[in-house]
RNA sequence: GCGAGCGUGGCGGAAUUGGCAGACGCGCCGGGUUUAGGUCCCGGUCCUUCACGGGGUGAGGGUUCGAGUCCCUCCGCUCGCACCA
């Protein structure tokens, strides 16, 4: 079989052959160190470092123990080559490659198996790496920390601390250290319990003050509690139908007592920074809308018959108060026992049909039952309704009447107040002022309950027309006006709002509402606080102990804080929803409990003398380790630094494409749209509170941000609705069959829930590591998705084969490249290729880059020898793709040393203008026709030219030429009368 | 429902942003090398037509000398959010 094959050939043996080869070299010669400008990784036997930064970053993986399939490495690649092609262009390049090794995964693998999770997790990280090392990557192998190892989450922990130890100073809209805190108590900025000075309050409750303001803290907080995993979940933990993602155990709302850090404080800054940053629309817009920030004011409303109660609102739409007909308050509303009425009111309230409006609103479970009842008995029905229902039932509105009644304050209408689950305990206020005509909600909910709908404001005449409806009676209207318009109806003897607009009738009823104290103007967001605490055994611990009056933080010297080595790790789990967390750290009793002279100033709680503390138990969720792990890239190594902050400045400064200041330190980062929002916004999070408090010098993480796109590939179904194993399923005659049986395709995201998995290593066997590494950016655009065919990759193979033929010889091996000057047109087709290549690589579109290389490949296999000149160049173009290669053809060319650091071919511009150009004829719009012209003619040339042609003066004979449009060098168009 | 993105050959995808539609690759067709298959090499390949020509970028309309590209309406797919006051 392969006694014919010429033995110098590029198949899969020589290319296993040079790979192998040149990942040794690489590694034994240091090539992807990268030297920083000082401190402990300063080492610079290239001269790089110097060189303007670049920081190129893949997103944080997680060693999974089923390694990798061809859909995980694809951004690595696009990184690589990117990385690859700058070094070449002069810049000295940090990539990288770290593991995110925490998490339930290993976890839940150690309660199945026994094995712990560290022995696990080390097995996992050493299949990735080889994995990861056959493709090529040219990372820096001094700075990949894994998340697990005690000398990375030491740091993961002193984060921590730094943001337990400060306090959000609004003034100066910055974190500050908690100790800047203490004389602003001092003096008084702060009001203290009952006005006592800071100074004169005890220990305890100077302790309770200064835990209020910090950004690490413990508070009782709704969470997902999953017994049946015995921990908490994060919201992206648990399924649509409120069970877990693992394991498909029901997921619980419930008050738990956990760590909170205080997001919220930065809700403004995270959405404002979104603007600086060269990241998709659609992910900016993913996390403005997470954060949620909507403007508007709250008012009180007096509740009637209590002097004392005020239902207090939140609205985006305080010009419509005029128009508030009744209220609503949450469910869950602290209010709702103490406004609730014993009887229900006397009122006579004549709806549209004549009869009392009152006994529509008494709910739905029986017209009998007084208030009380009557809204206990709602509660009781909205807090069943799981998430699905609510979804499920979608937008049908429900609630009871609380027999209550407030007063608009701005014209004195008596109004209901109902309990009604389409208002949130979770967002503004947890109560609504219901303006139903000008609310699309409580427009539908007016219609269901007969309550009353007052316009006011004027809707357009062309909704009005479209509507066929009156501008103030809205008896006839089927849908509320939501748009904007001119106040109506809206004046009482102190203020009117009646002919303005909405703007300029929301800033007057707001002054209004504040000169009367009723109100103010208010912003509130969707974004909460974000809760850092699980019940888990793999995750890091934190560096607090609890004294009998609650968390105290322990001292830097303390850390790490060593996950205790135990044999139960697995957590205690329960078909009981009433059974509460147990951590299994709280088995390492030895570990939980510890002797400590904390010393220090009592408001930290410190102070007392050597004493015993219990540990915390809990750990932090997964995304602790890789909200900062790019920082300690930076400065692996620093054992008294986080980072050193001259390293960071170096990475840190450095120019965006536009040539402006960048504000984000990494400068590409690359990685899947699931993290849209929660690792990207956490992340951003904590550079924030670390730039503010002094510890890194930009504001924020990562300046520009690429998603790829998932690899797809054909997944296959049988009759019982079940996936069959991908690689096993035949097609023939137009189906495709699995063991005989018929199955149906779909396509979807590669992996191993569709069975559908192509392993890298497969890939290389059979082709090669630059031949996947060339597929992969041969398929499209990076940030689309792109369905896997394991066939089309011969193509990029043959590609491959053709460039070592027209460099070496294959039956002896000899180099073909000859030092003769190129032919006047293969070197003005390399220079085309330079600079198209160098285009596309700088935008990424590395597909067309490859594209590119192909035509300029395919040109010279049609010549005898290749001159020096143009093989040269062409081998550093490719390197970057297909690195193994292209060093290989390096070497052979003569070159002792490595090429990743040659400069990357520059084209000679005098070469990419023709001397003549082709240009299209139109004739009334249709190409009729092609002429050379000389190039840079001008239009009139053109014409001239055009009109030469004997085509064209057929077509033109007899017609009168209204006009002639010239672009000249790109069309000539004869436009008819 | 709201928001965002996308619809181009049999398939993956190109098209300097309003100027020659289909680059490049797969597949397919034909030929060569080979005992044969595979590999490899050469040529062809949007549809229609013998050809000249005509038609063609989800559908329909518009702007323009000129539209895959801009605008409007509709259809379909993907993703995100989902009672956020």
């Amino acid at each position: 079989m392969t006694d014919e094959m010429p033995p110098q050939r590029y198949t899969v043996a020589l290319a296993n052959e040079i790979e192998h080869r040149w990942q040794d070299w690489w590694d034994e010669h240091h090539v992807f160190d990268t030297p920083n400008r000082t401190g402990l990784l300063a080492g610079d036997p290239r001269h790089v470092a110097e060189r303007p930064s670049l920081f190129v970053l893949d997103m944080f993986p997680y060693p999974s123990g089923v390694g990798l399939h061809v859909g995980h490495p694809l951004g690595y690649i696009a990184t690589d080559v990117y990385a690859r092609f700058q070094r070449m262009n002069g810049r000295n390049v940090l990539h990288a490659m770290g593991y995110d090794a925490f998490g339930l995964p290993a976890e839940q693998y150690a309660v199945q198996t026994g094995t712990h999770p560290r022995v696990t997790t080390e097995q996992n990280i050493a299949t990735m790496k080889r994995q990861l090392r056959a493709l090529g990557l040219g990372h820096d192998p001094r700075r990949g920390p894994a998340t697990t190892d005690p000398s990375y989450y030491r740091w993961t922990q002193w984060i921590f601390l730094q943001i337990y130890n400060s306090w959000y100073d609004t003034r100066a809209d910055r974190a500050r250290p908690i100790s800047e805190l203490i004389p602003e108590l001092q003096s008084g900025r702060f009001p203290t319990p009952d006005g006592v000075p800071f100074d004169d309050l005890g220990a305890l409750e100077q302790r309770r003050l200064v835990d209020s303001f910090r950004l690490a803290y413990v508070a009782e907080a709704p969470v997902n509690w999953c017994p049946g995993l015995g921990t908490v979940l994060a919201n992206e933990e648990v399924t649509g139908d409120g069970r877990s993602e693992r394991g498909n155990f029901p997921v619980y709302r419930r008050p738990l007592e956990q760590w909170m850090l205080r997001i919220t404080a930065y809700a403004d800054r995270l959405l404002d920074d979104l603007d600086q940053l060269d990241w998709s629309e659609s992910i900016k817009l993913m996390q403005r809308n997470w954060i949620g920030r909507s403007t508007g004011a709250t008012v009180k409303f007096p509740v009637e018959g209590h002097a004392d109660v005020a239902i207090e609102v939140f609205t985006t739409r305080q010009d419509t108060l005029f128009g508030a007909t009744y209220m609503v308050l949450a469910p869950e509303h602290p209010l709702v026992d103490v406004i609730t009425a014993n009887e229900w009111p006397g009122d006579e309230i004549v709806n549209d049909w004549g009869s009392n409006a009152i006994d529509a609103w008494k709910g739905i479970f029986g017209m009998s039952d007084p208030p009380p009842v009557a809204v206990r008995r709602y509660r009781e029905f909205a807090t069943a309704k799981t998430d699905l229902e609510r979804q499920v039932v979608a937008r049908e509105k429900t609630g009871v009447f609380t027999g209550a009644f407030a007063i608009n304050p701005t014209n004195g209408a008596r109004i209901p107040i109902f309990v009604a689950d389409y208002v949130l305990m979770g967002y503004g206020t947890g109560a609504i002022m219901a303006v139903p005509a000008h609310d699309e909600r409580d427009f539908e909910f007016a219609r269901e309950f007969e309550l009353p709908i007052v316009p006011v404001i004027r809707p357009s005449d062309e909704w009005l027309a479209q509507n066929v409806v009156s501008p103030t009676d809205a008896t006839d209207w089927r849908e509320s006006f939501v748009g904007d318009g001119v106040a109506q109806s809206s004046a009482n003897s102190e203020v009117s709002l009646d002919g303005l607009r909405v703007d300029d009738a929301k800033r007057v009823i707001t002054e209004w509402l504040e000169a009367k104290g009723l109100g103010r103007a208010t912003v509130t967001y969707k974004l909460r606080d974000w809760l850092f605490s699980r019940q888990r055994y793999w995750g890091e611990p934190f560096p607090i102990a609890y004294d009998e009056d609650g968390p105290v933080a322990l001292p830097d010297t303390e850390l790490p804080v060593l996950l205790p080595d135990v044999t139960e790790f697995e957590p205690v789990t329960s078909d009981d929803p009433d059974a509460l967390p147990e951590p299994p750290l709280a088995r390492a009793v030895d570990w939980v409990e510890v002797s400590l002279d904390l010393g220090g100033p009592s408001w930290a709680g410190y102070g007392k003398g050597a004493r015993t503390f219990l540990r915390e138990v809990n750990t932090m969720p997964q995304w602790a380790g890789s909200c900062w792990y790019y920082l300690r890239y930076l400065d692996p190594t620093n054992e008294n630094a986080l980072v050193n902050p001259a390293v960071e400045r170096a990475w840190a400064a450095g120019e965006r494409g536009d040539g402006s200041p960048k504000v984000g330190l990494v400068d590409l980062y690359v990685g899947g749209v699931e993290h849209a929002v929660l690792h990207l916004l956490y992340a951003r999070f904590w550079h924030k509170v670390l730039h503010d408090l002094g510890h890194v010098s930009t504001p924020e993480p990562f300046q520009r941000l690429v998603n790829q796109g998932y690899i797809l590939a054909a997944a296959y179904m049988d009759e019982r609705g079940m996936y069959v194993e991908a690689s096993e399923v035949e097609e023939r005659d137009g189906g495709f069959f699995h063991e005989g049986e018929p199955v149906e395709r779909e396509f979807g995201k590669m992996g191993k829930s569709l069975k559908n998995a192509v392993a890298p290593d497969d890939i290389y066997r059979e082709y090669g590591a630059d031949t996947l590494r060339l597929y992969e950016m041969f398929m499209g655009p990076l940030d689309k998705e792109r369905p896997w065919s394991t066939a089309d990759i011969v193509g990029v193979h043959r590609f491959l084969q053709r460039l070592w033929r027209n460099l070496v010889d294959e039956s002896t091996g000899a180099l073909r490249v000859v030092d003769a000057p190129a032919d006047d047109e293969t070197r003005r087709l390399l220079h085309r290729t330079i600079a198209a290549v160098r285009d596309d690589m700088e935008s990424m579109s590395f597909n067309t880059a490859i594209a590119r290389l192909f035509e300029l490949n395919n040109h010279l296999t049609a010549l005898d020898a290749i001159s020096r000149e143009v093989a040269e160049p062409l081998v550093l173009m490719v390197a970057p793709l297909a690195p193994h290669i292209g060093e290989e053809l390096w070497q052979r060319l003569g070159h002792a040393d490595t090429l990743a650091y040659e400069p990357f071919p520059v084209a000679d511009a005098s070469l990419l203008v023709e001397e003549t150009v082709e240009v299209p004829v139109q004739v009334a719009g249709k190409v009729r026709a092609r002429v050379q012209v000389a190039a840079g003619a001008d239009a009139a040339a053109h014409e001239t030219a055009a009109r030469s042609d004997p085509r064209i003066r057929e077509l033109l004979a007899g017609r009168t030429v209204r006009e002639v449009k010239v672009v000249p060098g790109r069309i000539v168009n004869f436009v008819l009368a």
